[in-house]
RNA sequence: GCCCAUGUAGCUCAGUCGGUAGAGCACUUCCUUGGUAAGGAAGUGGUCGCCGGUUCGACUCCGGCCGUGGGCUCCA
């Protein structure tokens, strides 16, 4: 008998059982044993601890979706001999497989392969798991073809390779894996789409397929259903049909215009913005779009961004097409000595820049060529270093609080210890500025994860991630040291002995660009923008012609008070003019029929809400007007 | 940049075998004057992304270019 802990009770079990024993529900997958994550099949050993693994958390899901992944390689095996496989592991949102084909699968392939791997689901194949000595498993694969896999052994070290076999289906794979291929149960390929081995386009392009799984058909409903609003909120459609921006061809990929609409929330955050801003002690400039290209080299950034610039000839010589605004700002702040009682000086530029991004990288507001960062530059004395980043950080997560995303993800970034020679700057001050970020972060009581080798080359940085409503991560605010560009601008100031000393420089954003910021918030709300920031804040409609007059006079009233106010006086049904409304998603929908007409009130509706009732204009106002304060 | 997909009216999309194009919505006009998510009729609107080729003839076939979308090592 052997005596067994499972989910911390004891229990004794016949000598040979193996964990899969233990389990009569079907919906554990796996198990950690002793701590280790193993397959059902593992045998029991005395004195084992064992924990059952379920879908339910990130490795249960984790191990289900490679096991998908692997179901899924052996029906494209079944229905495609030729094809090779060569990697298929889980992803945050489900599994993929690359296969090299001769012609890569289409959306058709995809309803083939899902149908057999529900075929093979239904036949409940056995997963079982073996170790092969290292030459037998080179010769196993070599003889079936899978080249991929043989280079991949090759480059293990390890005596004894792990091997998972499910009927006429063998992959190299560390494992675990569920017990058979029932556990998958509710399957959907995705995309298809190319994907160079190891990622490196030197290498052939691969066909790769994505899918998801879940061990009930509700489950993957509500992913689907997932998927689906995300799609609803997808900014690049909300953006035509809110009239918000639009790109041309004619004007060249990844290039912006703002509509009058589009325009109303730039000018609103940007408004919003500059208020926090100047509370905070920041100092607004403005600099050139293009500069000589001697700037650039000053910066350090034609050696070693000169691939994303755009230049143009001027008079035989080259300028430059801004990227980036630290150039600039490092002028301005050499234009003068500064002593230790100007600093912290904060200068700070809404700055327009380009850059040319490869073209499959550019994707809707998210990710373009010309965009408007909300830039700064700090200059600062040692001893103010841990002040300034604090208020940065602080600064940054008020900002973002009052565009409504309350949950954070803080990474922190600091150089590898192993490779100090990579980076600029001396160990004094990486140590004191990764302390200082250190502490501010604990200070702030927000988790954060310590990113070791992470940070750039010249200086360590936080950067901060919002959650939005669909709990998706965007990077916006970054705070992050230069020690490189103030040594290259040779930055001092005098300090309080009557010396030169150099100045520490930390570089950050908020939003970070503008346009990707409008996007996310798009797709955050939904388009249905809190009444501040909404293009349309109210609409006054009348029920028919007949109080086309009174409409007119609310409207005056309402656009008096400077709200951003339309009117809808056309020959439509009421009910046309809500649905319009509606769509266009104006927050407050201000409806006048005779009854109001007569009584000098509207009927108030917000969206998304439906009707409250009549009341007097004046309340009315009162109500949208104190939603209309930026916060 | 590379792979795959894709580009037809302002928007969403049909278009068979190569014989120069359709729908719904939007827009304009008329009818309708109505009470909380789409009343009716008529009309306007297209160099079928661009350039070239094959052909008697190209939205359709071929080539190049441009744009858009999904991807391009979160370790077998």
């Amino acid at each position: 008998m052997l005596r067994v802990t499972v989910e911390g009770k004891e229990r004794s079990v016949e000598d040979g059982k193996l964990i899969a024993d233990l389990f009569e529900d079907r919906s554990v997958l796996a198990a950690r044993l002793n701590g280790r994550l193993v397959d059902l099949s593992a045998p029991l050993e005395d004195g084992a601890e064992v924990e059952p693994v379920r879908f339910d958390t990130e490795e249960g899901r984790d191990l289900y979706w490679h096991s998908a992944s692997h179901l899924m390689a052996q029906a494209v095996k079944q229905l495609f001999p030729e094809a090779r496989v060569a990697i298929g592991p889980a992803v945050p949102e489900g599994f993929y497989y690359d296969f090299e084909v001769p012609k890569p699968f289409t959306e058709q392939d995809l309803a083939r392969i899902e149908k057999r791997m529900k075929k093979l689901s239904q036949q409940r194949v056995r997963v079982e798991h073996r170790w092969l000595g290292r030459e037998e498993a080179l010769e196993l694969f070599r003889s079936r073809g899978e080249n991929y896999k043989v280079e991949l052994i090759e480059n293990l070290p390890d005596e004894r390779i792990s091997v998972y076999q499910q009927g006429d289906f063998v992959d190299l794979c560390r494992g675990p894996h569920v017990a058979d291929t029932g556990r998958i149960k509710a399957i959907k390929l995705l995309s298809v789409a190319g994907a160079y081995w190891h990622g490196d386009e030197k290498n052939p392009m691969l066909s790769r397929i994505y899918g998801v799984a879940f061990p009930s058909q509700e489950q993957l409903d509500e992913h689907l259903a997932r998927l689906e609003e995300a799609k609803r909120r997808d900014h690049r459609k909300l953006g035509v049909a809110l009239d918000l921006f639009s790109f041309h061809e004619e004007a060249g990929a990844g290039l912006m215009f703002w509509h009058p609409k589009g325009a109303v929330l730039w000018r609103m955050i940007e408004q919003y913005w500059v208020k926090e801003h100047l509370a905070a002690g920041y100092q607004l400039i403005r600099t050139p779009q293009i500069a000589r290209g001697h700037l650039w080299e000053t910066s350090g950034h034609y050696a070693h961004y000169r691939e994303n610039m755009y230049t143009l000839m001027v008079d035989e010589e080259e300028y430059v097409l801004k990227p980036m605004n630290c150039p600039g700002h490092m002028l301005i702040y050499k234009t003068r000595v500064h002593s230790y009682r100007d600093l912290p000086l904060r200068l700070t530029e809404w700055g327009t820049v380009h850059r040319y991004e490869r073209s499959g990288t550019l994707h809707g507001a998210m990710r373009v060529r010309g965009f408007t960062q909300d830039d700064a530059h700090i200059f600062c004395t040692a001893e103010q270093v841990e002040s300034v980043v604090r208020e940065v950080v602080e600064l940054s997560l008020k900002i973002l609080r009052g565009f409504g995303f309350e949950e954070f993800r803080i990474d922190l970034s600091v150089r590898d210890p192993n490779h100090a020679e990579k980076y600029f700057g001396t160990d004094e001050q990486w140590q004191m500025a990764e302390g200082v970020l250190h502490k501010v972060l604990q200070d702030i009581g927000l988790p954060f994860h310590r990113a070791e080798g992470e940070a750039v080359f010249y200086g360590p940085k936080i950067d901060i991630k919002l959650v939005d409503a669909l709990g998706r991560e965007w990077q916006c605010p970054t705070c992050q040291f230069d020690f490189n560009l103030g040594e290259r601008f040779n930055l001092r100031y005098t300090g309080e002995d009557g010396q030169h000393h150099g100045v520490f420089l930390v570089h950050r954003t908020v939003l970070g660009a503008i346009e990707r910021f409008v996007g996310i918030l798009t797709e955050h709300y939904g388009g249905a923008f809190p009444t501040w920031l909404a293009p349309v804040q109210a609409r006054v409609m009348a029920v028919t012609d007949a109080q086309n007059d009174y409409a007119r006079q609310v409207y005056d009233r309402l656009q008096q008070r400077n709200l951003r106010v339309e009117i809808d006086a056309r020959s439509d049904k009421i009910g046309y003019k809500i649905a319009e409304a509606e769509r266009m998603k104006v927050p407050w929908m201000l409806i006048v029929g005779a009854r109001e007409a007569e009584a000098g009130t509207v009927s108030v509706r917000r969206h998304g809400r439906g009707d409250l009732g009549p009341q007097p204009v004046e309340r009315a106002m009162e109500s949208i007007l104190e939603e209309v304060a930026v916060p």
